[in-house]
DNA sequence: CCCACTCGTTGACCTAGATCAATGCGAACG
DNA sequence: CGTTCGCATTGATCTAGGTCAACGAGTGGG
């Protein structure tokens, strides 16, 4: 895995009319632009793409572009000096991340981005967004929003760190990644690898093996390999 | 305490030449706008003032305007249904909070807000504030710039909480509350009482009191009252 | 087809920090 | 000027969740 370079092609002779650029395009971040902004964007964005296990960058490099998944899982996290790692974010297709950085006086992030699975990113430099941004009121607006509710999705997180058991941390993980739903019961997808999903919960696979085997031991769900199937939400409620 | 009721008098009714009116019109989220664009402003901010234990919102309460605090200490907490209580930030003299929710979708304040002591603040309308971003693409970017700082601050405390143990975090928190520092020694200012230390710091006040009992056994420091003597820094810092 | 690896599960044990309870102590107050 | 009350400290004990180690089930490579 050392020494290997992920492959960067221009994003500008990009086909129109594909579901890619539907998708890019009409993302929030973008679809303020007027075509003419954002062809000129487009001539600046180079596509990335990335093997299972590289880094994009690392927690404290200096940042000059943000990002926008097209294809594959990219895992935020924080890693400390023991290499503890706490998986902060998986960002998946047609979601950006790093956007945050443009605007940081010290332009420094604060997380490593590794690819969880192979995966095409797209690499927006942040001075060719800022610039649009500067005399677009509305696109200025959409990022502010869009910064807002990431920094309200960090506090919840901190209220589920603080003040809710690792019992309970599982439980809303549970209700927000439910699939299906009918009445009292519901079907949920884990979308990630089990030690991933523990690390976002902050408890250890072991932890997260237990607590599983303890629910579907009291009958609440039954676990078969990704999916789970919840049969009360009634009981599981009361920990969220 | 209970329904005790805050007093609210009229900002613009304020001198001009006062410390306090230099003090808000100098602070970045106002210093971009022009006179004319403040003054305007200024006739929809009021004045308000709280005892010490009153509340100026709970968590989840419908917030149409953001404040600037004048004087005394505000605290913003997190509280669980069994009644636990994470104090997030707490806010002083010169700095403003919940200015985030200006953009949030669903304008619901993610904390509750106390005052700690009794203090007066500025309560500047959201609609007021959002029309001046509206075409000064120069306040929208300070604002930006200043939810950023926030979110990182908020990815920095998610660090802590997560691959910091307690020590750590105390460590830490001393460190970036030195008033003064002399080579290796520094003087530490704690502004807050212990329980709101604790609170901050994810921990109780018995822990709290243990470990810096253990730090001042180990003659790393002393402690009086709310002042502590940091006697080697080299020795306190490998925890941060 | 077998080997090596990675991933998840399970059991035994340990520990950081919480909880509970007692004591002290200074400030507020009748 | 005693009483009360809130806050900090300290000791004793408990427990959620981590650590360590063993084991099985895939699974991809030679």
């Amino acid at each position: 895995m050392i020494g290997m370079t992920h492959k960067v092609i221009d994003f500008s002779c990009m086909e129109k009319d594909t579901p890619q650029y539907e998708a890019i395009r009409s993302h929030y971040l973008f679809s303020g632009l007027t075509d003419g902004e954002f062809d000129s964007l487009a001539t600046e964005v180079s596509v990335e793409s990335y093997d299972k296990g590289e880094i994009l960058f690392h927690r404290g490099d200096t940042a000059d572009a943000f990002y926008y998944v097209e294809s594959g899982q990219v895992e935020l996290s924080l890693i400390s000096r023991d290499g503890q790692k706490k998986v902060v974010e998986v960002i998946a297709h047609g979601r950006t991340f790093a956007e945050a950085i443009i605007f940081m006086a010290e332009a420094k992030v604060p997380v490593t981005a590794e690819a969880l699975s192979n995966c095409v990113v797209y690499r927006i430099p942040n001075d060719a967004y800022r610039n649009l941004l500067q005399d677009n009121a509305n696109a200025c607006m959409r990022l502010l929003s869009d910064v807002c509710y990431h920094l309200h999705q960090r506090v919840r997180e901190i209220e589920r760190l603080t003040i809710q058991n690792a019992h309970s941390r599982l439980a809303s993980y549970l209700i927000d990644h439910i699939v299906e739903i009918d009445d009292d019961e519901a079907t949920v997808r884990l979308d990630l690898p089990r030690h991933v999903v523990a690390s976002r919960l902050s408890i250890t696979p072991e932890t997260l093996s237990r607590l599983l085997r303890a629910m579907s031991d009291d009958g609440i769900l039954t676990v078969d390999d990704r999916l789970v199937f919840v049969h009360s939400l009634a009981r599981l409620r009361p920990y969220d």
